[in-house]
DNA sequence: TTGAGTGCAAAACATTTGCACTGAT
DNA sequence: ATCAGTGCAAATGTTTTGCACTCAA
């Protein structure tokens, strides 16, 4: 894989990042670097580092897909109220075999578990 | 709301489908009943139907939304090789409180699990 | 030098919407 | 009779792709 100046920039937009951001958020940060850039090169290389498991990919239910810098295995919280997506620490980490018989036929490999509720600032604005 | 032949046909086809159908299988299914139905009056009842609790609405991040005639609370397998969503039993409920720390702030109302791996015909036919 | 990567524009795809008409109540 | 619901077609929004060109290795 080539390391390019367009690779690079959208490396670096995801990682500094507070929020998880959708393709269309990457490419309007990285054209402040890389001004010529295409939408369509911003998609094709989040696509690349999300095989390559430097970001992942989060797919929400609700709206366009959201990129995250951090490859770490970590949940999500969907606020209810003001729709942003943040990282949520666990407790524990979840094991699928605790909740589905193996005997069944299927094979689990893998889960994707995603909270949601209210954030911390709207659940301090709600009074909850 | 009314009980249009539209609404009774997209209710029962969701409830015979054995797999969990895209808007589009659904709309051909529902053409054999009713043949000049259109797309939009399907994704329209979809969502009516979604939000009366009567279906579900799944996003699964890979593909489509796709809906599920069941409307009680269970959990799904994606199949990685053939890309179907079938459900899954459950040994034990999920409780998010286990694993998220409610003293940070935030609220969990919720949480959506899907695990991945593979399904009953394909796990066989892999020999796995 | 060379092919992986790029920019551009068009296409593909899923979903939503405006509007005049229809049919369940 | 009324208006929620429908069919149609166009619009919207996101993501993918074909192609000629560019530049990192």
């Amino acid at each position: 894989m080539r390391v390019t100046r367009q690779r690079k920039a959208i490396l670096q937009v995801l990682r500094r990042a507070h929020a998880h951001l959708t393709a269309d958020e990457v490419y309007a940060a990285v054209r402040a670097e890389v001004p010529r850039i295409s939408l369509g090169t911003v998609y094709r290389n989040l696509e690349i580092l999300a095989t390559m498991g430097l970001i992942q990919k989060i797919t929400t239910g609700l709206g366009p897909m959201r990129f995250d810098g951090n490859p770490e295995r970590h949940v999500h919280l969907r606020c209810e109220r003001c729709g942003t997506l943040e990282d949520l620490p666990m407790k524990k980490p979840f094991n699928p075999q605790e909740y589905v018989d193996p005997s069944l036929g299927h094979v689990v490999r893998g889960v994707v578990v995603e909270f949601h509720g209210l954030c911390r600032r709207c659940a301090a604005e709600s009074g909850v």
